[in-house]
DNA sequence: TCTCAGTTTAGAATAATTCTAAAGTATTGA
DNA sequence: TCAATACTTTAGAATTATTCTAAACTGAGA
């Protein structure tokens, strides 16, 4: 697959064998959400692995570059997801498990206004889920 | 203050010495985000402390009875918020920093259904902001 | 091919939180 | 009032995701 390639020279990152298994992955056009963990041993099957160090340094350059989507939902794991358009989603606590909410199924009709000499950066809406 | 003493006993929590400390902290009416850490510190200038592990408990039987809303927006810290209305909050990432949005800042027109087998808990909105 | 800035990596360090088990205390019933 | 007991508190150890460090490695241009 040449596209990880191009997508990583697009934004000047090398395309490191690593780099690129990693994008291979994430980038084949399947929606997904992993952690830094998940990533790691999905990965370590692979005949040449990748670093836990390297996983993390990966998702944070590619969440730098726009590639991905941080999330971050629960104390005890960061979420990457690699759909990044504009969307929300579905927490199971227990579950620990993090659904895509199709963006057309929700619509806010108000916002308020950010606080004097802020932005707003992103919106969030995370509907917290039980059985 | 015996109102502290009547929420705990209200709720099945012994109104001992460091809840009741807490509690008289937490609920004077005043709405507060804090922290394990920061509560700990606010208490260690009294005449006699709380252990940091009793702040830890404390919060989360308070969160069990439904005395505060635990706030996870971050992962290195999770927030306390006595404010127990509904209502969404303002995020500054770099300076980490968490504000009340107004409810009727916020209206949600539309939301989707929850998936099959599972209730919705709660709904958090988070704005993100940056400078 | 040589060079060097950019990358990868193992392992140590960090830090919030949870756990443990021992000592302390509020409450109940007699 | 007092003893018995279940509930609490606590210091310090353990846990765990993540970040840091510094040394080895590598891709790309000259």
């Amino acid at each position: 697959m040449q596209k990880t390639k191009e997508i990583l020279r697009a934004n000047d990152l090398r395309p490191t064998k690593q780099r690129v298994l990693i994008g291979n992955f994430l980038f084949d056009g399947v929606d997904k959400h992993v952690t830094a963990e998940s990533l790691f041993k999905k990965l370590s099957n692979e005949q040449r692995g990748v670093s836990l160090a390297t996983v993390y340094n990966t998702l944070h350059e590619f969440c730098k570059k726009e590639l991905l989507n941080k999330i971050t939902i629960d104390t005890d794991k960061v979420y990457f997801d690699t759909n990044i358009s504009l969307h929300h989603h579905f927490f199971s606590d227990k579950e620990k498990i993090l659904l895509d909410i199709k963006s057309q199924d929700v619509k806010i009709s108000s916002m308020p206004n950010a606080p004097k000499g802020k932005k707003i950066k992103k919106v969030e809406l995370i509907i917290h889920l039980e059985d």
